[in-house]
DNA sequence: TTTCGTTTTTGCCAAATGGCAACTGTTTTC
DNA sequence: GAAAACAGTTGCCATTTGGCAAAAACGAAA
């Protein structure tokens, strides 16, 4: 819970009262390795930050093939299209890579703290500006460049995921097959 | 203006008090062909609603070549990394890729309107996840296609591009050089 | 240690894309 | 209307990546 509680204040300031209110309405919860944090086309009913672990985003295109859209990392909130509404429904999937450790709210708790909170909403909307920019910075990356530059790229932009996502999903996140990336990897070496 | 406050009133409702007010505060602003609305490390000090044109959105990777991240069509809000902030440094270019027509804030007027328009920020928030999330989609889609499957796709979500915006824009918004899409191109008729 | 299942590497060849330069066509300018 | 500038197409060939299947490496469980 301190992780979040910092995560946060990285982005405004709060009150030991405001921390308190948070601290108490969070709750702890393990996700085993491979079990879906979200799934497409069903309500999503609370909001997650996680603590431990990794998280892959995902859908499937039109050929059937399961595409990796990011990675989230230990210590990121896992932002949904809309952090307000009661009901969200995804159109992607959010699944573990690794056993993870998350913190969650309830929609209505987190809806209280959006009401008592004086600033939170302008918090959050750093944190989606913040994150939303990086992703798409990341991801024009990925169009511009061979597949060995943007594989260098992303051992750089996650140094602490490489040994921890299996080769398919890696190759997936980059638009290319886990034979090609197999290859480029001989070639670093 | 109408424009600007119907594409407004989709996300939210406002009273005419609450319009006028809005209406007062922007100010019209054209920008011819290939001017910048943007530059990469030139302080932003407005906000501005694309009325007319074709923007474009665009950087130069690590060997100088210039990659456009999206294109901004007509009745669209031009998002910037931070929309609260006096001080935005971008680090992207925009410019004009037709002569365009803008309505602009002053970041000064833009906070008025956010201090006494109640809802406004929940109306931003919207209009920011939507389009944040749109374009994630259109880019995660780029990856994980080949060349002329992109460009079909680009062609299908943006019908009125095609015929007003330059080939090396296109390539190198999809990812591929110009003469590898006119080859695509040529094949596709 | 052995076995089983999963992940990663490799070989072979086909297909897609890049690089470069020349050519064609269109618009702008004088 | 000729010249110049710009945008788009094409040819040629090198390089990159994909597809498929088999082999190798690795890790977990018996």
């Amino acid at each position: 819970m301190e992780s979040f509680i910092n995560y946060i204040l990285q982005f405004g300031n709060l009150n030991n009262q405001q921390i308190e209110l948070i601290k108490n309405r969070g709750s702890a919860l393990e996700l085993p390795k491979d079990e879906f944090y979200w799934e497409a086309g069903k309500t999503v009913r609370h909001i997650g930050f996680l603590v431990e672990g990794v998280l892959r985003v995902y859908f499937y295109n039109n050929k059937g093939e399961e595409i990796t859209r990011y990675f989230i990392e230990e210590n990121h909130l896992i932002l949904s299209g809309d952090t307000i509404d009661e009901v969200y429904i995804p159109s992607e999937y959010i699944s573990a890579v690794t056993n993870c450790k998350l913190i969650v709210f309830s929609k209505e708790d987190w809806k209280e703290i959006l009401g008592t909170v004086i600033g939170w909403d302008q918090i959050l909307q750093k944190i989606v500006a913040k994150y939303h920019n990086e992703k798409m910075q990341r991801r024009s990356g990925l169009v511009s460049q061979d597949a060995t530059q943007r594989y260098l790229d992303f051992i750089q932009q996650f140094p602490g995921l490489v040994n921890r996502v299996p080769l398919n999903y890696i190759a997936s996140y980059l638009g290319i097959t886990q034979s090609s990336l197999s290859r480029i990897r001989k070639n670093i070496r």
